[in-house]
DNA sequence: CATGAATGAGAATTCATTCAT
DNA sequence: TATGAATGAATTCTCATTCAT
């Protein structure tokens, strides 16, 4: 985070540093990709080729180490959304982003427990940022139905960590049929949906709430394990 | 924590065990449900006004109490297919379905994490068996489309876990918009779905990958907690 | 111990309770031949049919449990040395004793680790007494090398005991060629031993140190377990 | 229980991992042989000055350190019997042998429950063809008898162990002399023995069995405690 | 700076003993 | 009086975090 990079002689030291810290977040995140949360720290240390104290030095808490990690994959996501915004087709964009989005839970499905909640806040502001235009956009274009609202995206994406946390380990495409299925509704307007959805300030307390309970020491789990084993 | 610990000797009049039974159960769901499986087991107890010994006299095993309340919750799915089953309009009697199984996850936020897997074989099986006839009911109806297989109701209730594990805190409306949503998707023919479903044999494996792994001991979280708190 | 025997109405009762007490010692020192001390009260008050609570009426340690278990097998040994004595041969009287004594205790494998030490002093004395006699008469005969005094005989029975404890599950016939060779040598006169014998005092240490060591709660065990399992 | 745990910061400096190797080590042989193996592993930890948790990372499991302090006593008796084959009388070295076991044994009383049981196959099985080499010269010499065989060297420790348990907090003499009593049956050749001997499957079995008991977590007990205390 | 050994609170589970019914 | 449910201290083992080397 507070990585100076002031020209001096101990070039070589902060590039060893670096190094070392790029290690850490690579084995972390395999780690809790494939094995979730509850990995120790000493797993992830050997991993790294490290020693504990290393991981220590840059991250204080596994809480932060987690975070680190968060934050890259939801990067990724912002990565995803920016892509797809250059689809010249606003409907195919946002479907596309969905589908990304899909991939990458899949892909960290051992971290979907502290997704958004654990994040960098700027970057989710971003993700949100950009989601909101992907769907208005698609909305214009009448691709999708104008009853959905942002928090309705965001509440897929919870959707389909729930199926990806339980299908991650037998199925890649479980999660691309039941998003399929999504897209569908979402691209009809016919009928009217009954229920209000989650308001702005909901949607942020989701994120709070959470955060609460892993401050707590309450540390949550994450369910997943891949197919190999 | 810092509850003065004087044992008034009248203060807890010894019930029936039937009764202590009772009390453990609620203390038991009422933990899990609000703080999730990673309840130590003396939090439980003191929650029902009994020593540990007590819990282990009925449950040789945590795994064994998680097992009953998820039994318990479990049972609530089946009666609601049955409920669901006098529905003279069987597409009716599928969504009502749906609802209910909906509600009682909401209802047991923190036990979602082992819903189905821990729970018993046969109740499962009924369940199971009654949701493939409403399904095929309402299928008959033309109700449902017919590219829709029990598997998919399978995903369905994953779907809404991880929606209800996120937002079950801030909002009991949010799953409820995300199924009104899905059961649009159901309802209409017109689009082919892109993906398989899961084969029966998957959503088998589903179960049994993630009992594994909480048999390693990796065990899972339950990651709600209640609005009020 | 007090178990008064005043003609009254009550007879049944009382019949009732010794009937139970009965039970009881025969469960525990079925028990403790087969599983050794560590076995639960629970278990031992299930094989008699009762409750802990009977148990704990009569004995109101498990400590004296198994004491009133070890007097019984004390006092086979007292009716051994007694028969023995009517043995118009005073060698073999003394060497069918011995062997007695080894079948008792093969019998009851699992209470060795407390024989003798948590006896009833009275019955221990009397077969102390018994056994002085038999050795004395037998050296009178000629048929036992005088060199030899009372401790050594209470010292083969623990050697018996060490051999019994670990060969019980595998043979019957470990401690028997153990005792034959023992007896071999007690019955030469030639080698001259080179060590002296516990002192009288010593012998009774032995007793009062294993005492205190169950007093303190490290509670022993018992390490056999017979045969068929 | 009530000794101030003021933790004053240079009250105990850290030293090399081996040395706390050691003093775990020393620790656990202490306390295995004052108190036996019921002792917790606190109490160890304690005794060596250390957390709970530096045992548990050399030896992941009770069972193990068991194992390790085990394994040295059965190293010294491989020790012990490599020197015995030095002796230029086989009979002597034989003899020397033996009494050099009974003072391990002696040394290490607490833990004779689980010798030979418990320790490392390659150095028992060592230890066994030692011991047989052992009593094949020393009967080709004609100093020990020829109906003896190995399995009788092995009921022999067992023998002693039963003699040690017993007496070692009262006297250091009582083995000795019963040892000396079984060496002159040993080197007679006059009465032949009545009993078979174990066969080397039964003295097998005998280590297999116990072997099933501790795993069962019938963990036996080690019945000594030491004169001091 | 990096290392990984040490720490120790905390979690699940057992079992002798007590006591309401 | 008998029952067996309830108790809770004690035990083994884990793991995030600290700190000597």
């Amino acid at each position: 985070m507070t990585d100076a990079t002031v020209a001096s002689p101990s070039r070589v030291l902060r590039r060893d540093a670096a190094e070392n810290l790029d290690k850490v977040l690579d084995a972390a995140r395999t780690s809790f990709d494939e094995d979730g949360f509850e990995v120790g720290m000493e797993a992830i240390a050997h991993r790294a080729g490290v020693g504990v104290g290393t991981i220590y030095r840059r991250f204080p808490t596994k809480a932060d180490l987690i975070a680190a990690v968060i934050d890259e994959v939801v990067a990724e996501i912002r990565d995803a959304a920016v892509a797809a915004m250059d689809n010249p087709s606003a409907g195919d964009g946002f479907c596309d982003y969905l589908y990304a989005v899909g991939r990458v839970q899949f892909t960290h499905a051992g971290c979907l427990s502290r997704l958004w909640s654990a994040a960098d806040e700027a970057v989710v502001a971003e993700v949100e940022s950009l989601s909101r235009d992907l769907l208005v956009r698609a909305q214009r274009e009448g691709a999708i139905r104008s009853d959905v609202v942002y928090e309705d995206v965001a509440t897929i994406f919870w959707s389909l960590q729930g199926v990806i946390e339980r299908t991650a380990p037998v199925s890649s495409d479980a999660w691309k049929r039941h998003l399929d299925l999504l897209i569908q509704a979402l691209t009809h307007e016919d009928g009217r949906l009954r229920y209000p959805p989650l308001t702005p300030t909901q949607a942020r307390d989701v994120k709070q709430v959470w955060g609460q309970r892993v401050a707590r020491g309450a540390v949550p789990l994450s369910p997943v394990r891949k197919l190999a084993d």
